[in-house]
RNA sequence: GCGCCUGUAGCUCAGUUGGAUAGAGCAUCGGACUUCUAAUCCGAGGGUCGCAGGUUCAACUCCUGCCAGGCGCACCA
């Protein structure tokens, strides 16, 4: 980022308020928060340090604000100060100002907006994290759309981001799936088999038993049988393991497949069973948990001492890391993967999980935190679940019961780009509802289109322009001076402050800030464009509209592209 | 029973670490295309911010209690 925009408004805002404090002979105060006020009366920027450092300076507000104004040293971007209500102090930014710093807009093309703040932090982001035990549904949609957003968008702030997706290929949820796939594949050669209890009945398991017999050309239940024979005679794994590994990375890749349909593809793929378990990571933390002191034997089973570990968080209880059966829990697995294999390579981790997850927090965290982690590097975020709904009624979905909505689906109805967009209107940890028949029929006025249609109608102007074979100049040769309608400055103010929102939302971990704040900027330009025309004689305004409309289409783009939505060119 | 999330317009949701008169989209109603794309624009109606207290100059926002919905409380993952 360049060094004149590397200090932003607010901060000279700021330290405009500090010296004048200082020059007033009062101690400076100890924050200065800016907002944007509702009300264009109440001036482009404003404060309320008057009444929060009234204490501290032990003046009354108003007479706080007077000298701050007084004092206020003389800066080019701002025209006025007022004083206004209990002690709001309220700036006006100076229209000639404003219109010149739309160079800085356009000088930034596609780096406006990223920014150093989070330079030097290296994250690594899970989430999706599907069992490979089914094809991904609709809140798996949900996660990949706002996780995906959340690593363009630390990035965009200058953090290094691993994004990674963990598939949990061992255990008891692995063995059900081995066992529901192999009953599958001898019903499908004409075996009158049961299916297993507490399998995964769904149909896609049936198309994937199909695809197997085809495959390996099994026509038939002695073909079949001959078939796992050989494996008994290899020895090693049993053969409704191998049936299994053999469904899982068919799974895995079918769930790639669509994820990278949405735009969303991940640094690293890792297994449970290969990264952790065959390294023998499970058994070295709990030694390394032993000599810490963190663990107990009761009832044959060794506990993590999950209620007393912990900085910030306490566990209501006591949890399991190896059983008295032997063999080490989930708990144990992922205790070691967090600590060994995420922990290597960040120093900070962001899991993204289903609100199924959330009383598996407070154990995770505290294990992090006995093992030396700050509180602060590790973070869990929970996307809360969506509830699917058609023509008002609700949908369970259930891989166990094999009724779902596929995000495949969800993609052929409603559009990669809406469906997006959708998922990142709204909070993450704000319950969802969702109308499979809504949001068809509603495709097509989908607010992401609004803001899209902004950029399409932007390029429209630039290709008649072209085609009209008006020579626009560079930039800085544009006299910005014309830009004096109120919708012009409104429209700069509105992009000055987008390095902000981004900022303001990497930090907070939430990108739905930017999606609503595109609709907000597409909002402000759709009127302009209706009530004042580009191309004209007036060659200099002409000139100075263009420069406007093109930051918009770049700043639109920008912020769609933190989305990983389009920013089409035509529509 | 305990814990977490949620409760804002008819519906779906925002509300920027406490600010000034609570917003958007959809839906409803009324208007606008000879003009750079009408997937647009202009206008109208629509609210006890779940309820009740408390904190303070100021509460949708913070605290307490209650009500309602969702999820979770395994030697499953």
């Amino acid at each position: 980022m360049r060094r004149s925009v590397s200090m932003s408004l607010t901060d000279r805002l700021t330290q405009g308020v500090q010296s004048a404090l200082v020059a007033a002979g009062l101690p400076p105060a100890p924050d200065c928060a800016w907002e944007v006020p509702r009300q264009a009366e109440h001036g482009d920027y404003a404060t309320n340090v008057a009444m929060t450092h009234a204490k501290t300076a032990r003046r009354a507000p108003r007479q706080i604000a007077d000298a701050i104004v007084k004092h206020f040293p003389p800066l080019d971007a701002v025209a006025r100060l007022e004083i206004a209500g209990p002690g709001f102090l309220n700036v006006f930014l100076s229209p000639a100002w404003v219109a010149a710093s739309l160079r800085e807009v356009l000088a930034a093309g596609a780096e406006y907006g990223r920014g150093a703040d989070l330079a030097g932090q290296r994250v690594r982001l899970e989430f999706v994290s599907a069992n490979p035990t089914g094809p991904l549904v609709i809140v798996n949609a949900r996660a990949a759309a706002i996780g995906d957003a959340m690593a363009r968008m630390l990035r965009a702030r200058g953090a290094r981001v691993t994004t990674e997706y963990y598939i949990n290929d061992a255990g008891n949820q692995f063995e059900a799936l081995a066992r529901s796939f192999e009953a599958r594949i001898r019903q499908a050669v004409g075996e009158a088999v049961p299916f297993p209890d507490n399998g995964y009945p769904g149909e896609y398991l049936i198309d994937l038993a199909g695809e197997y017999v085809r495959e390996h050309g099994l026509d038939g239940a002695a073909a079949l049988q001959a078939h796992l024979d050989q494996w008994t005679k290899e020895g090693g794994a049993s053969a409704t393991e191998r049936l299994g590994r053999w469904a899982v990375a068919r799974m895995v890749e079918g769930q790639r497949r669509v994820l990278a349909d949405y735009g969303v593809t991940f640094d690293v793929w890792s297994s449970e069973q290969h990264d952790v378990r065959d390294r023998g990571l499970a058994d070295k933390i709990l030694d390394e948990l032993n000599t810490r002191g963190l663990t107990y034997e009761q009832d044959g089973a060794l506990w993590f001492r999950a209620t007393e570990a912990g900085e910030d968080v306490s566990d209501d209880k006591d949890r399991v890391l190896r059983r008295s059966a032997g063999g080490p829990t989930y708990f144990a697995v992922d205790i070691a993967y967090h600590h060994y294999v995420k922990f290597a390579g960040a120093d900070r981790l962001i899991n993204l999980l289903g609100p199924d997850h959330h009383g598996y927090v407070a154990r995770i965290r505290a294990a992090m935190q006995a093992l030396g982690h700050p509180p602060e590097a590790f973070e869990v975020l929970i996307v809360q679940l969506v509830t699917l709904l058609r023509d008002g009624q609700p949908v369970r979905m259930s891989k166990r019961r094999g009724e779902f909505v596929l995000m495949e689906e969800l993609l052929e109805e409603v559009g990669r780009d809406a469906a997006r967009f959708t998922f990142l209107t709204r909070r993450h940890d704000s319950p969802l509802e969702f109308d499979l028949a809504v949001a068809t029929r509603q495709s097509s006025d989908n607010p992401v289109y609004y803001v899209q249609y902004a950029h399409a109608r932007i390029r429209s102007i630039a290709r008649q322009m072209a085609e009209q074979g008006i020579d626009v100049p560079a930039w800085d040769a544009i006299d910005l001076g014309a830009l004096t309608e109120p919708e012009e400055q409104a429209l700069i103010k509105r992009l000055l402050d987008y390095p902000e929102v981004v900022r303001g939302a990497a930090r907070a971990r939430e990108p739905h800030r930017i999606a609503f704040w595109l609709q907000e900027l597409a909002g402000a330009f759709h009127p302009y464009y209706k009530a004042h025309r580009v191309i004209q004689d007036d060659r200099r305004l002409m000139l100075a509209r263009f420069a406007l409309c093109t930051a918009v289409g770049r700043v639109i783009a920008n912020g769609l592209e933190l989305l990983g939505v389009s920013a089409p060119e035509t529509m």
